[in-house]
DNA sequence: GCACACCATTGAACGGTGTTCAATTCCTTT
DNA sequence: AAAGGAATTGAACACCGTTCAATGGTGTGC
């Protein structure tokens, strides 16, 4: 059977989970699908490509609901962005890596900046407020995943229990000051 | 003369400086030694310690005021960390892999919780609230860095003039959150 | 049924990487 | 001058991303 573009990103997310980010090589993707290195430039310009083409993959379950309540509607989608980095291994790595080189392709992130740009807030306030809460969500969840990458390791005590709530505490001072109370 | 670990730290930053992130190997740094790789292993146990040495040299020209008013120091420092890794290229890089491998290591960030602390925060709010500046902060600068550096090899178009406002902006806002008008 | 294209893959190579370790040299202390 | 520890070499190991000529396989037109 044919190898596919399809089926290299498949086999990338199953060596992300199985083994982690540190393990995704190309000549170990090659191996994983019985085929020479060589085999996978066909399919895929380079390595980063290949990475850019992940990142949108693991966002891709990520939906905003561009019509809800800025405050509510970004205090949403930060959680299902950082569930859909938590769903894969080194996740943040690759998509972080991803919105440094391609960020026009990252739809969810974009899609933060419109729903500000909704609310009481300039243009400019609703795009340097999206990269703000870009980098955190980001920088947070890196955080946590290799956390548990060395803890798993056991070179780090385990940990992590209130990951969820920190995370959420971080999302609503941002929002807290970037939409303060209407009154 | 002697091989040092300081000289090895004084070449690994010439290299980040010259050559970028990307250039800075155990080799080069040996080949720019004049030395062998071998012998680097005997000064420093391995790259990821040499990295975190030299995040702590990065980061040492920032002196936070301890006594001064949380928010006012916030501010100053988190400046005073931007222009300490706007100053060595490739910094942030540095810095962060050191901040999620060691976070313990890297006393300005330390104080960042310290100042937040001594406010009106919580000891947990302070915590997180220091989190969420630290990826903030590091997020951004990584950007920053990244993006110049890929401008700078024609691969992206250039920008970035109003960089340093707009991560003053989300300084202010984290800020905003965290800390609310006194009335 | 055959030859011609074209898509896809191989196999090999290039020039790198971090790290280890026995053997060797250098330098200091006795 | 001899001993001994500190420092360095040289070589190897097992990887990495990427390129490219040669080759295989498949479908089309004749």
């Amino acid at each position: 059977m044919a190898l596919s573009r399809e089926q290299i990103v498949e086999a990338a997310l199953s060596i992300l989970n199985s083994y982690g980010f540190a393990d995704l090589s190309m000549r170990r993707l090659a191996k994983e699908l019985e085929v020479q290195p060589g085999a996978l430039y066909w399919h895929v310009k380079n390595k980063q490509d290949l990475l850019t083409v992940l990142a949108e993959r693991i966002l891709a379950p990520v939906s905003v609901d561009s019509a809800a309540d800025a405050r509510a509607g970004v205090r949403q989608a930060a959680q299902d962005i950082r569930a859909a980095l938590l769903a894969v291994r080194g996740a943040a790595d690759v998509v972080s890596l991803a919105q440094v080189l391609r960020p026009e392709l990252l739809l969810p992130l974009r899609e933060l900046e419109a729903l500000l740009a909704a609310g009481p807030l300039t243009v400019q306030q609703a795009r340097w407020g999206a990269r703000t809460l870009i980098h955190y969500i980001l920088g947070a969840v890196a955080e946590e995943q290799t956390h548990a990458e060395l803890a798993g390791a056991g070179l780090l005590p385990p940990g992590g229990q209130d990951d969820a709530e920190a995370f959420l505490f971080g999302v609503d001072t941002l929002l807290a000051g970037l939409l303060p109370e209407a009154r």
